[in-house]
DNA sequence: GATGACCTGTGA
DNA sequence: TCACAGGTCATC
């Protein structure tokens, strides 16, 4: 499913690819996707005639500018994927049809040059937004200061694999990414999070950082150690331990009972 | 803070 | 045929 590292490969395609095209035409058949009120009339009277200035993001929400008018954001839930020009950011989604269905295109923006970019989503979990209101994201999981891990694990006894997936919290991080980077920082993610000693907290904050640069560099949040191990049966790839399947904060959780503490 | 609903393709 | 996947939101 797509977490920060799928949403910076969409966020630089789109950048890449669809930045300062003129837009001819916006279809939105599926009503449901467009999220606020938000309809398929207001979503074209904002986009035609304009172009793509800029593409940012924030957590999982992908923020594309359009100079002079209003900013469009895109939820891609589970299985949602960009593809501009037929160019996909990703060869495959984890969990996600790998399929080709163009009954699946919730949102097409067409460009006066005959090309265009689309947001395609089997399950409909995601959805297109006018004007997103950011503020009620936490800070972005890819620039996760020491101090701001302190804070967030500071008072809540709550399950710190929760924490971590609360998206008000810190932004950008969902349960592949999250179990892989417990399992790096050794620490147990049913763990209140406030029962962390400073030595932890500073051992999970450099496993956010490794693990967002070494699944970034494979290729995303699919290529982390612990993912070949998420089944029946699976083990821990430090110690061969069989690794343990709960659910955590309303996720399927793998952790590895013996080092994971 | 935990839980279930939403949505539907996939694989056993 | 059915359990399962999980990002987000409403509700308890």
């Amino acid at each position: 499913m797509p977490e920060l590292l799928e949403i910076e490969a969409y966020r630089r395609l789109f950048e890449d690819r669809a930045l300062d095209r003129r837009i001819a035409e916006v279809e939105a058949p599926d009503a449901w996707y467009l999220k606020e009120g938000l309809g398929a009339d207001a979503l074209r009277d904002a986009l035609v005639g304009g172009h793509f200035s800029a593409a940012r993001r924030h957590g999982k929400l992908l923020l594309v500018d359009v100079a002079g008018r209003p900013t469009v954001g895109i939820r891609f839930g589970m299985t949602g994927r960009l593809i501009v020009d037929e160019h996909h950011a990703l060869d495959r989604l984890e969990y996600g049809s790998n399929r080709p269905n163009p009954a699946w295109d919730r949102v097409v923006v067409r460009f006066e040059d005959g090309g265009d970019a689309r947001v395609r989503d089997p399950r409909r979990l995601g959805g297109v937004i006018l004007e997103p209101d950011t503020d009620r994201l936490g800070p972005d999981a890819a620039s996760l200061s020491l101090r701001q891990v302190r804070a967030l694990v500071e008072g809540s006894r709550a399950p710190v694999k929760a924490v971590l997936m609360d998206q008000a919290r810190v932004a950008g991080l969902g349960n592949l990414l999250v179990d892989d980077a417990l399992w790096r920082a050794a620490i147990d993610p049913a763990r209140p999070a406030r029962s962390l000693a400073d030595d932890e907290v500073r051992a999970l904050h450099r496993a956010v950082r490794t693990t967002l640069t070494t699944l970034g560099r494979r290729g995303g949040s699919h290529t982390g150690d612990l993912q070949p191990q998420r089944h029946d049966g699976g083990l821990c790839p430090t110690d061969g331990t069989p690794l343990r399947r709960r659910r955590i904060g309303g996720r399927t959780t793998y952790s590895c009972p013996r080092h994971q503490r």
